[in-house]
DNA sequence: AGAGAAGCGGGACGCTCGTCCCGGATTCTA
DNA sequence: TAGAATCCGGGACGAGCGTCCCGCTTCTCT
């Protein structure tokens, strides 16, 4: 089942990726398929043979980064600090995503299904900020009665601040004011 | 140009608002006209002659329930506690975005070019939480390097609480965490 | 180099949604 | 109560999008 791909194809393959990565990352998951392809300099009917469906096409693009995030977390969460652990994930994440419309709309929900296919392919980045939420309020870092999706809540809100990709003071500003906040 | 409507124009006029503000207040501003036509048992002939476009619709809905919240805010202002009218009137917004999708999509301006209409009609609610924020920052009560755009953002998040329209012990969970962290 | 397979382009199709329009029904007025 | 003004219904139309398909091109392998 493993044919190779002909030279053309992997090119064409590869540029259509790219594209799309830079795309929705500026623009978010909106943008027509024809954009991309017209972007890209193929055919639309190239991008939907190569990604059956849109969804394909950023699963493809987002996993790859879910699969870094993920990474990370179960680094910090082998650390010693559970409580700076978490909040290290959390501005991670708030930054990747003002960083990331696309992922910025995967991570809220916005979109389709991406969380059900990541938690499968083991890179369940929601599940990982879970599990370093419960670690921190174990260590008493953190309020106890805050749930998972409070902190999911204000993670989308970080991460919809307007001019976030550009003004990165601002984005290290509202994650110390919900740090400080989450804070026992 | 005040003519009067007939008698069963304004019946039907009456019966589209209705069921809009029903239906954008449970499922947003999403919805197809056709569908709010149907569930007012009206032709979309009859929604479009009295909203030409689906932004007058929602303008005239939400534009009257700005109106009560911007006259809140005046009476915060003028209270004597200018910290306290700040998170209150947060809150305000808060709860009143989780139990009404199209408010809160239209203050995240999500939708259409409300902002602008709401200003003109003198039912600028973003212009009083900026105006309460600067008295409170004045007071001392919130640290004085956060902007506008961050509690913003940050209201945008709680408002996005799954569940925040039924359970409202997590939105005044979500509220006081916000709050604490915005404290000086 | 030539045959056959693999891939390409972009138009076609189906769907959803907002807006417009007109023949017919309803209400108002004299 | 009859004529005229007003309003209603819902189908038509156009725009935007995702997906599929087919005639043609390009590559690969011998």
């Amino acid at each position: 089942m493993a044919r190779e791909l002909r030279a053309d194809a992997r090119r064409n393959r590869a540029r259509v990726l790219a594209v799309a990565a830079e795309v929705f990352a500026v623009e978010g998951l909106a943008v027509p398929i024809h954009e991309i392809a017209r972007r890209a300099g193929v055919g639309t009917g190239t991008v939907s043979r190569h990604f059956p469906t849109k969804e394909a096409l950023y699963a493809a693009i987002l996993l790859e980064r879910m699969e870094r995030l993920t990474a990370e977390a179960d680094a910090l969460a082998a650390s010693e600090e559970p409580g700076e652990s978490f909040f290290r994930f959390f501005a991670t994440l708030v930054h990747e995503g003002a960083n990331n419309r696309g992922l910025a709309e995967a991570l809220a929900g916005a979109g389709y299904d991406l969380d059900a296919a990541s938690v499968e392919a083991g890179h369940d980045v929601s599940g990982r900020l879970r599990t370093l939420l419960a670690m921190a309020q174990e260590s008493g870092t953190i309020r106890s009665d805050v749930e998972f999706a409070d902190v999911k809540a204000l993670m989308v809100g970080c991460q919809s601040h307007p001019g976030g990709s550009t003004d990165r003071a601002a984005l290290d500003r509202i994650i110390s004011v919900v740090c400080a906040g989450l804070r026992a």
